[in-house]
DNA sequence: AATTATTAATAAAACGTTTTAGTAAGTAAA
DNA sequence: TTTACTTACTAAAACGTTTTATTAATAATT
């Protein structure tokens, strides 16, 4: 029924917990165990199938060999599948992931970073919302391993890992001028987050750099977590009242929604309507026509992530903010 | 730096450590602590910003309030969507979910049973796969609530929650029939869990109980892990060289390939060809034309789960093991 | 006046580890 | 023959809580 502790073990071996303990943790040598002991208490353990109690181990350790992960929405396709990386590299350095979804809400946001600490977590890795500028810098101050990723915050200087979202923005608007598009529509959120207003910047360098005029009545910010059939009415009435000829849609499911319009509507993507959606997703590969999108490098991303926080947590002094910017890929499709 | 413990706080307000104890833990009245110390103790910790330790708290009661999750692929979405609701509704009444990805292996399930058996987590959610029933057994065995959801495991009797995958394949098959469909083929996978040989199952009686023979030939069965590649060209296959009027696909990404495999073949969904996908996705919405689906109630599948944990949770013995069996809803699209 | 209850608090044990600071016995060096 | 090292092992403190048992003072009851 109760599970096992060392001090079993150790009375079933007739040697100190101590000895036990310099075994379980690889120290028998260093610490100058006997063959013949190591030997026997290894025997023991494996039969009994003991599993030493993590809890008690991080109380004593103080570190818990678990990387808290804060997202916006686990059910939004590209933080699962980046979780997914993320919990997998970790896992095979012998970490575990806890993750939690903030929903932005800066309280939810507030509330999972006080239950990660109370938790003792080894590290935090996160995609950041506004108004936690302050808590994120006290788990520095308190010399905790932080990494943000997708979006960055400004005020604050941390470590922060994201896809060149200027640049794609950019080269997307580009692709559409170098097809003749006149009148190009972004469709955004109202966020003000870098990563949103940067997709917001390319766009209007590049049609500054072709010499269009910046015409605010193409760009339309939806408020980011209003109903999606509101969405849809917008989106329709900015494609039915302009001459628009192309659209670049600042994240995935904003293009789903636009697709949604679209089907609604009597506007064919075709030779004179052009789309593209930031994020790509498996139903624009299903989509007819395919839909073209920008891809952020998802493996890559994770990839760094891990590496930057393994890097801090063996590093006993406190490394500079390092900022990471990866290219990400104009998928173009049809 | 460091962070405060509750013998700071004790020090600061001049008790002793048990008495603030008893009033964080809501206990002062119970233990007759004077209302004067409450206010002194309670303004202390408001001011100092103090957190218990869940870590040495969780030793000393033996519980951590969490509950772990085990799923096959977090970044499927039928798993994400689930965990976001399971997690939700788990926050709200204090519990945090700690989720891991099997991918389908046991092994790695083993895994993660251990991991969260050493993390002394409270409850444990499971989407099983064959080969962990020993194991599921002793988490059982030493007292600790288990939920298998999705799928269910024959040879063990534990608590389930799951949608009713006979009768809802057993309904699509029954739609296609009275559409007037004679050769009505099932892409499925060849693992051997409940949730998918029931959907064979229904699909069997369907034809039985409408006069039309069973055909071996007409049963596409995907090895679980293969490229995608392949799938797709085992669906042309049977898509191509048989009179098929009609499929049934027994997960969503099945379909998703199903539907990538139509697009290069000459074959079009619409009067003599329809399509049913088991478990909704984003892409059928969109695709033109919509496909029709089953959705399970996931909203209803995760609340039935929380509410049965924390029965368990809360009742001193054992309760006996309980099946609910939701329905499925078939959505006909276009 | 002596006993019993109540109130307001606390000391100390326990949870299961890791780790520091030993000890005791044998070996090598002086 | 001391002195110093090495080998093989262990006792006990510490991590930060919760909880049981206890105390001391005051109030109520006989």
């Amino acid at each position: 029924m109760k599970s096992l502790s060392i001090k079993d073990i150790a009375v079933k071996a007739n040697v100190s917990i101590t000895t036990v303990s310099f075994i379980i943790n690889g120290k028998a040598k260093e610490k100058s165990i006997s063959e013949a002991v190591i030997e026997k208490v290894e025997k023991i353990i494996a039969e009994s199938g003991y599993k030493p109690n993590q809890i008690a181990r991080s109380l004593r350790t103080g570190n818990s060999n678990i990387i808290g992960l804060i997202i916006e929405d686990i059910s939004n396709s590209f933080f699962s599948r980046i979780a997914r990386l993320i919990e997998d590299k970790a896992y095979k350095r012998g970490y575990k992931i806890i993750y939690s979804s903030t929903e932005n809400s800066v309280d939810k946001a507030k509330e999972l970073i006080n239950m990660f600490k109370s938790r003792k977590v080894d590290a935090y890795i996160i995609s950041p919302i506004k108004g936690i500028e302050e808590d994120i810098q006290m788990l520095m101050n308190d010399g905790n391993p932080v990494i943000l990723f997708d979006r960055n915050l400004p005020d604050i200087s941390t470590s922060y890992v994201g896809a060149d979202h200027f640049n794609a923005s950019y080269q997307s608007i580009k692709n559409f001028i170098d097809q003749g598009k006149k009148n190009i529509a972004l469709v955004t959120i109202d966020i003000n987050v870098a990563q949103i207003t940067e997709r917001l910047e390319g766009y209007k360098k590049a049609l500054e750099d072709s010499g269009i005029e910046y015409n605010e009545d193409l760009v339309l910010k939806i408020h980011f977590n209003q109903e999606e059939n509101e969405t849809i009415a917008q989106i329709q009435k900015l494609l039915q009242h302009k001459a628009v000829d192309a659209v670049l849609f600042a994240t995935n499911y904003l293009a789903i929604s636009g697709l949604k319009a679209l089907k609604q509507i009597d506007k064919k993507i075709g030779d004179d309507f052009a789309v593209i959606a930031y994020d790509d997703h498996e139903a624009f590969e299903l989509h007819t026509p395919r839909i073209s999108a920008i891809q952020q490098p998802l493996e890559e991303i994770a990839e760094t992530i891990i590496k930057m926080i393994l890097n801090q947590l063996s590093s006993k002094a406190k490394l500079p903010a390092e900022e990471v910017i990866i290219p990400a890929r104009l998928v173009l499709r049809d």
